[in-house]
DNA sequence: TTGTACGCGTTATCAC
DNA sequence: GTGATAACGCGTACAA
């Protein structure tokens, strides 16, 4: 706004002193009496004096503000992210200023030059889908930017990186759909060249081995654009389902991924869990309720924030240049829910036909009042 | 950053020419001859000049940045907002800073303070659940801060508006309730002096009333803090299941309100939507794929967000104070899904027994294969 | 203890 | 057609 901003300067003139006294006055500096302090603030407060941080930014050259890049906002993992950023930085006084790449390399670049041009103090991103080349971040990190990796990281830069262990979360997903009966264990992945696609299906592929299980690389279906645009997991999801031998489970790597699948099963009239177990990487509130409710693989998305940014202000506020960088792993947390637990009831639907043909009504009965119990009560 | 940012000084050096020549170059002034322009830009591109932002908003008193206050993002809704606003505002070369009041009062103040410190051009704001009191936005308006209002707007403070029409959506919704069979027909309100909560329960009532059905004051329910706290929810959907004719349907008036209530009667074990019927506010993705998928009223938040940072550019870029104030009125979609259905499912559970109890087998297996088939084909 | 002068990057205004 | 200077708001080295 700045629309009639009181100055330094008015209260120097109100008060008849040099501008030098009153703003030191206010930084309640040594050298000024106290006498002269304390009608510096009085007036400052009558006034309603508030210090212009642009031309304090323009002297300091440093902004107080930070650059967020996410994929998209309207995500729960990524607003979830944003809330652990905001809740420090808003502590400290930073700004924080968000910008989506809306999962395209093109519009990530735009938005980190955009970010510079606003004179940012520091950078928290998690690269689109669509990034392999990493110069336009390295050049303004070399230029001095700092920055902080979180979620899809580049190992390339030497900065600080905040991520979860993704393989032990898509390691502990798969062996418990392995553990409930599912033979076919099939991948929605995200685009191959991420760094949490790479470790996800890493630890996929881990726990198919461990459990004497092949690896078929023909159901790890990858979706270049994360999803963004719907139909691009439904083209995966078709091709899967039109195997020969079709997968009898999802692990979806990511929140739009999972959600993603559960919606063409349901379109399908894929019966989930029975037909098709699914599990995946989510952070969504709503998964508890969803149908069936979702067994997922929960990350600390708040805490990664708040790390995130931490680590961020240690790089923007030390002295001399940083050297050694951290690498924060924090821990996913499998949840268990029925999208992963085979009910039988369709074995049940079909034995109940069986039991009508060969004329067995009671038998019939029997099976059909345990399954609606089930169901409905 | 600004680490080893490129000035106009440093072109000027380069060139041995002045800084008011080059700062004339770049802005292709008429004054200036095209050779000393080509020259200029060439120089310019070559230092990877951008110009200091910061600088220019000491000089031009404009921060080209504006606030966003909403209270929550992780809200599917909200990130529509800001999604539409951002779409504007990125191209017109704006900031959007965005602050969580986190339904506090409290929290609303001082991150408008914080935001009119950062010296913002203009804010759109959504108010808290608790705030009643609009003077921390009157002061700043009358200095001279343009504000837009969208979703929880105050009439009392002359300036634009994006609102959709609540009334409506709420009137509908109720009316879809009672076309479907229900009886008694519960609200779960936000706070009572919210705009929204005044003309959604305004339609809610209309309906009733158009349909012969008396209004009821203890079936609904308010929710001062929004459901930000589950407990508040779930304290009020108890009370209303614990009446002694119980409601049969409930319209939620907001994301959080619809969601919460769908995760108690979950948790309980009532049957959505036979037991009770259950539409709301909704802007989830994820609606359609919870069980029961639920019937909605959404929103066009992408647009509602777009038309608020249009309306704001007016207000910010107009020459002369602007006088005459909109009020965009938007349309909500009914969308009608199960959670307002009745399938009679629970009826045919009861038949099926009462079936057994007489002997009628056969009965009874016609009736199971019938919802079976529903149910699982 | 207080005041003067300068610089941060940019542009508008004047002078040449 | 180009250059010098002042100004935006602030902090600080230096002068008094």
């Amino acid at each position: 706004m700045r629309f009639e901003a009181v100055t330094i300067k008015d209260i120097a003139r109100e008060l008849g002193l040099s501008t030098s006294t009153v703003s030191r006055a206010l930084r309640d500096s040594y050298e000024i009496s106290s006498d002269t302090k304390k009608i510096v603030l009085e007036c400052a407060d009558r006034l309603h004096y508030t210090p212009n941080p642009i031309a304090l930014s323009l002297k300091e050259k440093r902004s107080r503000s930070i650059g967020v890049i996410v994929c998209e906002i309207a995500n729960s993992y990524f607003s979830q992210i944003i809330n652990g950023i905001e809740s420090i930085a808003y502590n400290k006084g930073y700004n924080v200023i968000i910008s989506q790449s809306h999962e395209s390399f093109e519009r990530e670049v735009k938005d980190l030059n955009y970010l510079a041009s606003r004179s940012i103090d520091g950078l928290i991103i998690s690269v689109s889908s669509e990034t392999e080349n990493m110069e336009h971040l390295k050049k303004l990190h070399d230029r001095g930017l700092p920055i902080v990796f979180f979620d899809r990281v580049s190992e390339e830069m030497k900065t600080h990186l905040v991520i979860v262990d993704n393989f032990k979360g898509a390691y502990e997903a798969t062996a418990h759909l392995i553990q409930n009966g599912y033979k076919k264990i099939a991948c929605l992945a995200n685009s191959s060249h991420l760094s949490i696609a790479k470790e996800r299906i890493g630890g996929y592929k881990q726990a198919l081995i461990d459990n004497g299980f092949s690896i078929d690389e023909t159901i790890i279906k990858y979706n270049n654009h994360g999803g963004i645009e719907r139909h691009e997991i439904e083209k995966n999801m078709e091709e899967l389902i039109s195997l020969g031998e079709r997968p009898d489970a999802v692990l979806g790597l990511s929140d739009k991924l999972t959600t993603g699948a559960l919606r063409f099963l349901q379109h399908k009239g894929i019966n989930v869990p029975n037909e098709m177990g699914l599990i995946g990487f989510s952070n969504s509130d709503l998964t508890e309720l969803l149908n069936p409710s979702l067994s997922i693989i929960r990350q600390p998305a708040l805490q990664m924030g708040k790390t995130a940014m931490e680590l961020l202000l240690q790089l923007i506020e030390s002295k001399r240049p940083t050297t050694q960088f951290a690498k924060k792993v924090l821990h996913t947390e499998l949840i268990v829910r029925n999208s992963t637990k085979r009910t039988g009831s369709l074995n049940h639907v079909k034995s109940i036909t069986a039991a009508v043909n060969i004329g067995c009504l009671q038998l019939a009965h029997l099976l059909s009042a345990e399954i609606l119990k089930a169901v409905f009560l």
